[in-house]
DNA sequence: TTAAATAGTACTAAACTAGTCCTAATTTTT
DNA sequence: AAAAATTAGGACTAGTTTAGTACTATTTAA
C-alpha cells in the first residue's frame, strides 16, 4: 500500500502541534493530552525527533520539547526519515550490494529515479506547509513528468 | 522506510521481462527460470496482475501470460496498487471515517496533496521507461514545489 | 530533598508480508 | 478419451516488522 507508519502519522501530528504552538516548550504529557496520542508514544517519538534534531529539549521539572529549528525548514521527508530511516522505496536504492541480481538488474537505475521523485515530493512539503489550511478547491498539481526519466 | 513491497519488486521485475519480450507468451515456469524468482512466487504475482488486468492468461499446455496491454500504458503506479492496494500514504487518505479524530484532524487535507503528489510521480513511469537504460549523467528532476500546495 | 520531567533500553504483542502448498479447472497433445 | 501442462483459487505457515509498554537512570526546578 506505500504507506508511511502510524509511527510517522503521529509524528507529524505531533509536530504540527508544536509548530502552532511554536513560543513555548510541551512537556510529553501535555502534547500526549492535548493530541489524544498515548503518553508512551509521544515519549518515544520526542526522544527519535530529538535525535534527529528536529526538536530539542530541556530536562527537568519545567521541561520540555520546542522545534529544533522554524516549521519552514522541516520537511516531511525530514520526519519520515528520523522515524522510518531512509527514503527507500527498494532495498537497491539502499545499496547495491544487498540485490542478489545486482549484475542482472537493468532496473535498478530507473528505481533510483523514481525514488529520487518521490523524495523530492516529500521534501517538498515542510510543517508550515502542513498546518496551513487546504484550500477548498481541489489543487492541480503538475509534475513535468517528461522531464522524471532522462 | 516508505517502501514498497519486496513483492511489487518482483513483479517490475517479471513485468519488465515480459515488456522486453513482449511478441510472445510467457509460462510462469519460463518466468521463474529467466528471473530467479522461485516459481509459487511469480504464479502467485502473475494471478494477482491478472486480476488486476495488467498481463492476461492463456490456460492449458502452452498456456502462458502475457501483458494485457501496451507496456507504455502500464504505470508503476497501477503495480504497485494491483499488488499492494491503492497508494494511500495515510489511512486517512483513503477514507475520512477511519480516522478516531477526523473532526480536529487538519493534517487530513494535506496529507491528501502529499499523497496524489507521489501518487502522480509514481504514475508518471511506465514499464516502457523502466526497461528504457538509464542515462550515465544523474538526471536533474524538477518539481514546481510551490505549486503542490496551495 | 522531592517532584517533574526527559534519556535510554529492553521487552511483548499484534499485524503484516512473504513464501508454500494443495486442489480444481482448462487446454493441448497423443 | 486420456494424459500432460498449465493457470485459478484459496488456505496455511513462518518470519519480520511495527506498535505499544515498561522499567531504570538522569537532570532540573522549587
Amino acid at each position: 500500500m506505500l504507506r508511511i507508519s502510524k509511527l510517522t502519522d503521529y509524528a507529524i501530528v505531533i509536530l504540527s502541534y508544536m509548530a502552532r504552538n511554536n513560543a513555548v516548550q510541551h512537556a510529553a504529557t501535555e502534547i500526549s493530552s492535548v493530541t489524544g496520542i498515548k503518553l508512551p508514544t509521544v515519549s518515544k517519538l520526542l526522544k527519535t525527533l530529538s535525535k534527529a534534531d528536529i526538536v530539542r529539549s530541556m530536562r527537568g521539572s519545567k521541561g520540555g520539547y520546542f522545534l529544533a529549528r522554524e516549521s519552514e525548514t522541516i520537511t516531511v521527508a525530514n520526519v519520515i526519515s528520523a522515524i522510518e530511516g531512509p527514503i527507500a522505496l527498494t532495498e537497491c536504492s539502499l545499496s547495491v550490494d544487498h540485490c542478489e541480481q545486482s549484475s542482472s538488474c537493468e532496473i535498478r537505475g530507473n528505481w533510483l529515479v523514481i525514488n529520487r521523485a518521490v523524495k523530492t515530493a516529500l521534501e517538498s512539503v515542510t510543517l508550515a506547509d502542513m498546518i496551513k489550511p487546504v484550500s477548498g478547491i481541489p489543487v492541480e498539481i503538475r509534475l513535468p513528468v517528461e522531464n522524471i526519466l532522462a
